[in-house]
DNA sequence: TTGTAGGCGTTATCAA
DNA sequence: TTGATAACGCCTACAA
């Protein structure tokens, strides 16, 4: 590979005139720097990185670390668009991304990741609601620039859906539709999007001054169609049942809806089902389910451009951003009928 | 951040003697190696990446490059299943790994990407069938390492699933329940692997003495639930409408089978339908579906795996990996019910 | 078995 | 406006 020196040389300069020239350094002269740069372009110059952060202590990476939980080896799609976006941001700034993916058992909260001690990253995204306090603290501590996506802590920049409007405004949608049994197929409320989902439902029951029914709350340990279907067994063993099922998410709504199917419920007649997240799936599904649109590809946007904020102004106090929710209505949901 | 030197004044020794007991030289005494190693933990020292890859000209990061396409801004769960085993694995030797996505607009063929340019990698995995043919080549030429999953040139090493045998299984399964008018419901074939499923279709066929006919196979676009819905609608306009059908993947088989649903067609037992892939999803959905299974995990393995046998040893001659593959017999499959 | 010195490619400092 | 020189942290001949 070409370097300095061979520019130098073919330049008739030093090689600090050529670092200087392409750096854009204004105490150059315009006729140099167009020589140089002319010559480094002929050559297909590239700086080489390694020597190039060894001195500025900069490496143009930044970290995006996702926790992988053992049962569902699955990749979240959620989690895919975030990082694409995330990234697509990072290469228009002339970033790089460096991906790690912690397994969920090797995790030591104690320990910064290998990209922070080998001082491989200018500045980390947190992925994910399940990164834990400690180890959260811990990166905190090294010094390096650090945002959480679809988690939050104090201590640091974060970026979420609003979830606590997204689950109310289709809570009262539902409510606007006529239905007042509504019950909300919820997920690990350990989870703060989940937990914020859980709040706008009731937020907007109190509103319509329902009052709620924790027999109407099923709490599920994953948020997949799977525990969808489980959630609608359960509700259903209800005297009363409801007329409309809020799910924390979509896969559980699909799963709700399948599982209705199966059981001679007809959706949206008999029951209204909604979900939050949009995701591919939901539109194609029969009933198109209704549900609330998270704007992922923003959020990954946004993740980027404040942390790369953050690394040229350190010295900025916490901030929490919220990105808005959408209710998207399809075939999923009704008018309540009344039957009796 | 501790460094070389800071050990070296603490232990009581050359900045030299710390990095030889570091390394492991074997000409170290066993007493300083212990002495130093101990300091080093204490210290929590972690080698400068940036120093020792200048120097060793080895970054110890390998590239991960995707394509995206304009439409489907969906990032594909086939690929990051792919994507996140080979970091696994990749992480177990070492190495970190640089995600790269382009757009594909936005891809000069002719121009190696930044990452290379820049020497920020000591290998490449190149993911997904449409990556142009003068793209890989202009970066083999660069000299790096190179792999492609999902993928294939004659020049370089390549990891793909049996597509050819995975589609044959899955119709020689659908001849051996006693059908004869079985459709593949296909996506684009200048992608290999759907290519290849087209191929391991008409084999199986050829075979069992079953004239191949090509109304009975529909080429779309995309491989979506969407083109799935499509394609039936296509094949159900034949005056001899097939009584099973081998979709090219599984969301397309997902999609024939919501459609067949809405047509009132009934699956299993008027309509055999079996996808390959095996998605999560596809063991969730009603009817659970038949379907051949990819490894997706172990292919992102030994896809890692075998970049770095090639870094370790480059003079090696280009080798094509085939995964094999399995057939899942699920709830979308029955017997031919002989009604006429 | 260990230390000294030089160099990897770049930028920063100090002179000229 | 430019050049020489040092330095970043590490590794590796060569010397001791």
């Amino acid at each position: 590979m070409v370097n300095i020196k061979d520019i130098a040389e073919r330049a008739g300069v030093s090689p600090s005139t050529v670092s200087r020239a392409l750096n854009d350094d204004p105490r150059i002269s315009e006729e140099t720097r167009k020589k140089v740069k002319e010559i480094a372009k002929r050559l297909r110059y590239k700086p080489n990185h390694a020597a190039r952060s060894l001195i500025t202590r900069e490496t143009k990476t930044i970290g995006f670390l996702i926790l992988k939980k053992e049962k569902p080896l699955i990749a979240d799609p959620f989690y895919s668009v975030i990082l694409y976006s995330a990234q697509n941001e990072l290469h228009e700034m002339g970033y790089h991304l460096l991906y790690g993916i912690i397994p969920h058992g090797k995790l030591n909260p104690k320990k910064p990741p290998r990209m922070i001690q080998e001082e491989r990253v200018d500045g980390i995204i947190l992925a994910g609601p399940d990164m834990p306090k400690e180890f959260i603290e811990t990166i905190v501590k090294t010094g390096i620039p650090v945002i959480l996506v679809d988690n939050y802590n104090e201590n640091v920049d974060s970026v979420l859906a609003d979830n606590v409007r997204g689950a109310y405004i289709a809570t009262k949608y539902l409510i606007d539709l006529g239905h007042r049994n509504i019950a909300f197929a919820s997920g690990p409320l350990d989870q703060i999007s989940v937990y914020e989902r859980w709040e706008g439902y009731k937020k907007a029951l109190m509103e319509a001054n329902i009052e709620y029914n924790s027999n109407y709350m099923v709490e599920e340990k994953e948020l997949t169609m799977k525990t969808g279907r489980h959630a609608l067994q359960i509700l259903w063993k209800n005297d009363l049942k409801p007329t409309a099922i809020l799910a924390a998410n979509d896969p559980m709504a699909l799963g709700i809806i399948q599982c209705a199917k199966d059981m001679g419920i007809k959706v949206p007649d008999e029951l209204s089902v909604i979900g939050i997240d949009d995701i591919d799936l939901s539109s194609q599904f029969d009933p198109p389910l209704t549900t609330v649109r998270i704007f992922k590809e923003e959020m990954g946007n946004i993740t980027a451009k404040r942390l790369m904020d953050r690394i040229k102004n350190p010295n900025q106090p916490p901030i929490k951003i919220i990105v808005s929710t959408e209710l998207i209505v399809r075939g999923s949901t009704s008018f309540l009928l009344n039957k009796k």
